[in-house]
DNA sequence: TGAAAGGAATGTTAATTAAGGTTAATGAGT
DNA sequence: ACTCATTAACCTTAATTAACATTCCTTTCA
């Protein structure tokens, strides 16, 4: 699937040319001008990353980014702006932005600063070897096994799957279309309704650390909340 | 325990005087002029992040990044060079670098981009976002729960991020529009009608607390006050 | 000038629809 | 025969829409 980049930019010209060039690199681009319509496509496309201007009609660039942190504390942020001065910068990264670059800039260190953030926030593929703490238990991923003290459950493979999969989001929201996709491979109907069997199965197992939840976020998907 | 920074730069003036501002910051830091003596201090100290200058006598940047890459592959790195061509920011990235600054730069810059740099590769513990009082209630953002003595109140994903925005600006004016964009994405009719219907139902949850208060401003929002 | 009328915005409660939770029954593979 | 995955049936909760009530601003006319 393509790396989906939300773009916002108000001037026309510069915005076009931006987009096309992420575009002929394999980004699926999405550009908006308005400040004022950028969380509704966030909410629509659900982007991997955002290059956003500073200055906008609407809403600026740093509102936007506090906004879209209250709901995403991960996606990769970049500015891109005319604004040189070291202050604007540090407002910036204060704003939870996490790069910031220039005008005018070239394409090609956009293009190399955009990857370099998505690299760095992938997650951290916590090697499928090593056991994970979840609260009070411990699983070891390579023998699908879940501990609490000397007590051990073995998980059958959807379960092992699923609860990798939120261990590794500990405390983050996750989609559950993304999760369908990894534990199922599609996100039917009838596997959607197998996702929800499988949810109240790991917290039947869960249950008994009450520190642990999996909150449900409906529409959207699951929270899986340790501590 | 403090950072520590590996900081790689063959300028004695600027070395010291950006060695002194780091320190100055909390940073731990050693410097190093010479690429050969690199290896060594990094398996000496284990730092935290390298900063290093690309033209240098013995072994250029780049190769010492290729070098350290081997080992690490985590280990956040900053070039700081003098080199302005966009070729040589993108060997930079190439080789491994994770920013990529050009001399002049401000110190606080510097601080800025470290910070960032650090805390992306922060084990994605993700939003340790921290509870926020609200008059007598206390309100858990991660689990969506409201607390008052000894009950809790779990909220819905809707309500939750409604009263976080209401916490989030007390005492302040919020834009009707603000909040259906950030609740619903939109500020269609229905969704409008809808967030009448949730700021209902946040009234009666905060109602054990008189001290706290939904006023609305008709025909641009609500002012959360409390106390 | 000011009281009344009208209307838009919001408040409240209830009905409806959609999403998800739970448990059990069925099916497929060893 | 056993285990796991899937499907089904029924239940619960959240989100949306609807219906009707209220507030308060604006307009207008005595």
């Amino acid at each position: 699937m393509k790396t989906k980049i939300l773009y916002v930019e108000d001037e026309p010209f510069l915005g076009k040319i931006v987009k096309e060039s992420l575009e002929s690199r394999q980004f699926d681009v999405r550009m908006v001008s308005d400040g004022k319509e950028v969380m509704m496509a966030y909410n629509d496309m659900k982007p991997n990353i955002a290059v956003l201007d500073v200055m906008l009609p609407g809403k600026d660039g740093y509102t936007l980014a506090k906004e879209i942190r209250q709901i995403d504390p991960t996606l990769p942020i970049i500015f891109v702006t005319a604004k040189t001065q070291t202050e604007d910068l540090i407002k910036g990264f204060e704003v939870g932005g996490n790069d910031y670059l220039r005008k005018p800039f070239s394409m090609e260190e956009l293009i190399v600063r955009v990857n370099n953030l998505l690299q760095l926030t992938q997650k951290q593929q916590a090697s499928p070897k090593e056991n994970i703490a979840i609260g009070q238990f411990e699983y070891a991923p390579q023998r699908y096994e879940l501990r609490k003290g000397d007590s051990i459950r073995k998980l059958s493979h959807r379960e092992a799957i699923l609860l990798q999969i939120l261990a590794e989001n500990q405390n983050n929201n996750i989609d559950r279309k993304t999760i369908l996709m990894r534990v199922w491979g599609d996100d039917s109907f009838f596997n959607s309704r197998n996702l929800d069997v499988y949810i109240t199965k790991l917290r039947d197992y869960l249950k008994e650390d009450s520190s642990i939840e999996i909150i449900t976020i409906k529409g959207i998907g699951y929270r899986f909340v340790v501590g």
